[in-house]
DNA sequence: CAGAGAACTCTGTATAACAGAGTATTCTTT
DNA sequence: AAAGAATACTCTGTTATACAGAGTTCTCTG
């Protein structure tokens, strides 16, 4: 049976990927958006951005804007690919193809 | 963002029950077929079967079958409810709605 | 310099996945 | 009856990691 990638798999992480992987090509979304959408503390999101950054899944850039600090996370093609990957393994089996 | 269940969404447990939810209703595959799908080791795999039956998701029923012990697991309506909606709320992050 | 806001980093706790060892049950063979 | 084989557990110890919350860093404002 096909296997599934384990840092996209946990839930949180595949929230964030699936949120970057539906934006256009190089753009990305803000620290402050993305807490909103998963619903994670930060100390936590912070930690999930950077096991995908690791993983080279996402790129990160700090930058100011205006007065205050922005963290904007972009899905690198590698991670497109990974979560391309991943979507595909989760049809099969969910699909119950048992070979 | 939606929530999944996390009883479904461990990988070990979503193979389990995306190839139970295949088969017809009130039928079930039996331990050492859902070992060679999982790949899972026996203790390992019996662990997440009771994980499963815990929660009301599979039945579980052994019997004798000629001269060898065999345990069969069956999608109970409520495990097949529940696969359902995990289902339906993967799509649903996978799709990147970002409501 | 005090204070505010954003995004971390760090720490401790709790959960749980996993492999592998040991156990119970049943039948077969001797 | 005792030994052995096969299946499916149950138990144990290790390891990983998710998570919340506290404290920290950096920048700008007043």
């Amino acid at each position: 049976m096909a296997e599934l990638d384990d840092i996209i798999h946990q839930p949180l992480r595949l929230k964030i990927m699936a949120a970057l992987n539906a934006l256009p090509v190089a753009s990305g979304l803000e620290f402050a958006r993305l807490k909103k959408l998963t619903g994670a503390t930060d100390g936590n999101l912070g930690a999930h951005i950077e096991t995908l950054a690791k993983a080279g899944y996402v790129s990160v850039e700090k930058a100011f804007v205006g007065k205050k600090p922005q963290t904007t996370v972009t899905a690198t093609p590698a991670g497109r690919g990974a979560f391309a990957r991943h979507v595909a393994t989760l049809q099969e089996i969910i699909a119950g193809r048992q070979g």
